[in-house]
DNA sequence: GACTGATTTGTGAACGCTAACAAGAGGGCG
DNA sequence: CGCCCTCTTGTTAGCGTTCACAAATCAGTC
């Protein structure tokens, strides 16, 4: 329990732990190892050993010989938003359940150039794995240039033979939520899209073009946001002042945010002059003024299975490149039937 | 420019460059590694074979002689909230820019046993110093417990010899928020705060109590939430039908949006009835209807902050183990003169 | 009781790097 | 010319693991 009085000055080491134990240094490794073919009593003893120095295998010794480093890189990118930050956390907390470490490189800015150098940055720590949670076009593209040695689990991208791709079925959660709007009797639905270099900005986009075009409907009111609550209220203002559709299916929660206060100032009542559906469901959507309707998606979850498929990878499975999560959609009250 | 056409099964390593410039590999080392004492030819000579090989050290061997590995943990609760959130992306953009890989452990549940459970992570790494961004109350106790032998800065502690700290002065926000609603005329002053085991959430509260006694005013109206826009919904109903105060200041912006939900439904007009001012300054909250006055801090200056002293402690400066940074008042249209 | 095969343990050599020291080259000066 | 000093380069020995192989032990069998 206490302390010893003086202590040692270097951590110690399997020769140290081997001394105490009355074995080889090669046998400690085992029993650190898990090796099946150690005696019970060998191993007993070993682990009494152990425990009693306080032994931690060096972990640069180790990768030095193995020449696998234990860690998984996550290239992200908007890290602080609510989506990719959960992502975050779901790879974290499955890779270091699995016995791995997590090492991060953020992008401030989305180039070619930015990404190949936290690649870099990943390999000169000589990652397992890398994880990619940039959600842009331009991501794969760059991705495929550089010839990386390791496996690539990217978020939000169909897999290919080089990439692995974990993401939500975006086109599907557009669809859902569009879906709901005409059911509603909706026929004038709009949609506010992110940033069409985004991939999940396109996807529900053509989920919102193919529900309405399936329904019968018109698909000619897009307008292109930036992701942004500030870009939602520019946005607000203008279709308040046109009034041209009865429903607005929003690209995500916070542009949601800003139609509505745009809304608001035009005296305008959601959902009795406009439905509004949002996407993604952070905590906050569920206390707007109306409480937001939205497609769900769970990003941690998403976060786990990318680990999931990396893991799959590293130990040498075959397993399917791609996978796909479903969204859902959580009705409150800012869509109605129209006035 | 080309690849070579049969790759090489190994990665080049001091040895190749050497060979390949005509010199030893400790002069290599020493050109890769910067020394002063390599002359211009023979450096010229030698980057150009890394630039041929394409060598990049091998982190693993270097940290295993140097003992050092180049590596910080940053070791976080709440990281999907937009304020840890930004702190971690300020902290990964000072240590990777530094030359620092960033590790991250995410606690779900901050207990003695998580963080120890976490520290213990990052010692198994051998990591060169710990960043905790864990704003609870246990965490400062928790790392005092354990011998660790690396450098530990956390968010939102008060330095001492054994950890440093840099913070926002959450008091002084608190008295800049309740000094506005003073300056406006408001006498009965609420303050929704957070839980009480975060160490922001009771110095903010001891800057309403402080700001409010200063002004000879009573400091009788607090009420704890958790943080979240649902309990700040539930404080706001409580607190429509009792209508003791004419001004809150809400502990965070979450909870304020909670609040304003709740007054909206209880017929009540923000500022008119209720003026409100959050803590944070997500970017959110200038869109909020109304949009939020706010007590503005930044979480990546801390973040950045947090590793400069990090830098320090590393370099062996002997320089302050405490940093504060100012908070700031952005005035929006939640609070005006009560009726 | 020697032979076979499996199980358990030990030995030596990497892995790729840096630190410490040694050696060689060159310059200034008496 | 010889001495000392500085600058540059090379040599050797680890750092703490794991891997490949060799050796030792233990049964079981004829």
């Amino acid at each position: 329990m206490a302390q010893p009085s003086s202590r040692p000055r270097r951590l110690p080491r399997l020769e140290d732990v081997a001394g105490l134990a009355g074995v080889s240094h090669q046998t400690v490794s085992r029993v650190v190892n898990n090796h099946p073919n150690v005696s019970r009593e060998t191993r007993h003893k070993v682990e009494a050993a152990i425990a009693e120095l306080g032994y931690r295998r060096n972990t640069a010794a180790r990768s030095l010989v193995t020449r696998r480093s234990q860690t998984i890189g996550v290239l992200g990118s908007e890290l602080s938003q609510y989506g990719p930050a959960n992502t975050l956390l779901g790879v974290e907390r499955a890779a270091r359940d699995a016995g791995y470490f997590v090492s991060v490189a953020a992008l401030r800015e989305v180039t070619r150039d930015t990404i190949l150098d936290a690649v870099r940055h990943f390999l000169d720590q000589a990652v397992d794995g890398i994880v990619v949670i940039v959600p842009h076009m331009a991501t794969v593209a760059a991705l495929a240039e550089l010839p990386i040695r390791v496996p690539v689990v990217a978020v939000g991208s169909d897999g290919n033979d080089a990439v692995g791709g974990v993401r939500v079925d975006q086109r599907k959660g557009a669809e859902l939520a569009v879906r709901h709007l005409i059911a509603q009797g909706h026929t004038r639905i709009g949609h506010v899209a992110g940033p069409q270099d985004w991939i999940d900005a396109v996807a529900r986009a053509e989920g919102w073009r193919s529900a309405l075009e399936a329904a019968g409907l018109e698909a000619d009111l897009l307008v292109e946001g930036d992701w942004s609550a500030g870009s939602g209220y520019d946005i607000g203002r203008r279709l308040a002042a046109a009034r041209r559709a009865t429903a607005l299916f929003v690209g995500n929660d916070q542009m949601a945010l800003g139609i509505l206060r745009a809304l608001n100032e035009a005296g305008l009542n959601v959902p009795t002059d406009i439905s509004l559906v949002g996407f993604d469901d952070q905590p906050e959507s569920a206390y707007f003024s109306p409480p937001l309707t939205v497609v769900r998606q769970d990003f941690e979850e998403l976060g786990r299975r990318c680990m999931d498929m990396m893991l799959a990878v590293l130990g040498g499975e075959e397993g399917p490149r791609t996978l796909v999560v479903e969204p859902e959609l959580v009705l409150r009250s800012s869509t109605s039937p129209p006035a």
